[in-house]
DNA sequence: TTCACGTTGTTGACATGTCAATTATTGCGG
DNA sequence: CCGCAATAATTGACATGTCAACAACGTGAA
């Protein structure tokens, strides 16, 4: 990142990264991937569920009673459309969650948990908050989360706004 | 993450996360997601190399001339050493680094970029730089930056000390 | 030397994600 | 009613990551 053309003539347009800007670099993308890396291993040795799993039980237990539509779930989570089908069919076989055509719309799939969704759910709950506040909420003050988050939330409007992203 | 065990009686001990917190937690779970993938997009776009092929690349370019060693390049990026193992071979077929038995040690491998992973690599860095800053550091503040790095060297830190992570 | 053990790295089976079709259905203009 | 573009979701091929077993080599003590 310090750039392999250090030395050119030519095109040497880019601002390479300082010292410091390196570090907060390796920082974020430690943290990119070492946040999904442990939320995954300690649902999985606590609950049987991936991160993944969870994400979609979350989202569907948060949702109406009659269930949630695929294409809702996806947007919801910022994800692939199949990669939730995929996901849903073997969340299925598993008896976590139901898939059962929409009543208004014949191309639809409502989910909904079954009742071994809703225990894993509630079982994985309170192990999984618990990860998150040891992790994120309990290590900064107020203040620096108040500011992290305003920081993300920049990051991710400015990457938005210029198409990245 | 409202809880869904709100109104138990019993073991109600986690503390669940206001609506503020779950914001909070919301954003850092699209960043650490939403990074990634915009990595790998421009990558793939303007130089034909997925996120992970940069940045073995990008590791490989600035270790000594005479090559890496396979297990170095896990621990330096924090991945499984049977990832950097597929990787590798991957990028071998590609043509973009090459793999020949460490002189000191028979077991070894040090890994060299050839003159098409030296180019790509070239090719590559300038778009990737910029993007980085047009993400990350042309958003923020320099005090925001500072703070950032603060806040997230510090949840990385309570998570090794409480063996999450 | 020799043997047990730790180290280095690879392999194969499998889980998961992405991308490009494909299917089925809806809604709409003619 | 018919045709046809848009929508919802699935499917299959393929790329990638994980995990556990394995093979090959070094190291040190008996």
């Amino acid at each position: 990142m310090s750039g392999p053309c250090e030395g050119d003539a030519e095109p040497c347009e880019p601002r390479w990264l300082s010292i410091e800007e390196q570090h907060l670099w390796l920082e974020l993308r430690e943290f990119a991937s070492g946040l999904p890396r442990a939320i995954d291993r300690q649902l999985s040795q606590d609950s049987g569920v991936s991160g993944v799993e969870y994400a979609v039980l979350a989202a569907v237990s948060e949702a109406p009673p009659d269930g949630v539509r695929s294409g809702d779930l996806a947007a919801l989570l910022e994800w692939e459309k199949s990669r939730v089908s995929h996901l849903l069919r073997r969340m299925e076989c598993k008896g976590l969650v139901t898939r059962c055509a929409a009543s208004d719309d014949g191309r639809g799939q409502d989910i909904s948990l079954t009742g071994a969704g809703w225990d894993t759910v509630r079982a994985a709950a309170p192990g999984h908050v618990t990860l998150v506040r040891e992790a994120i909420f309990d290590p900064l003050t107020p203040e620096e989360l108040a500011q992290l988050r305003v920081s993300l939330q920049k990051i991710r409007t400015a990457a938005v706004e210029k198409g990245l992203w």
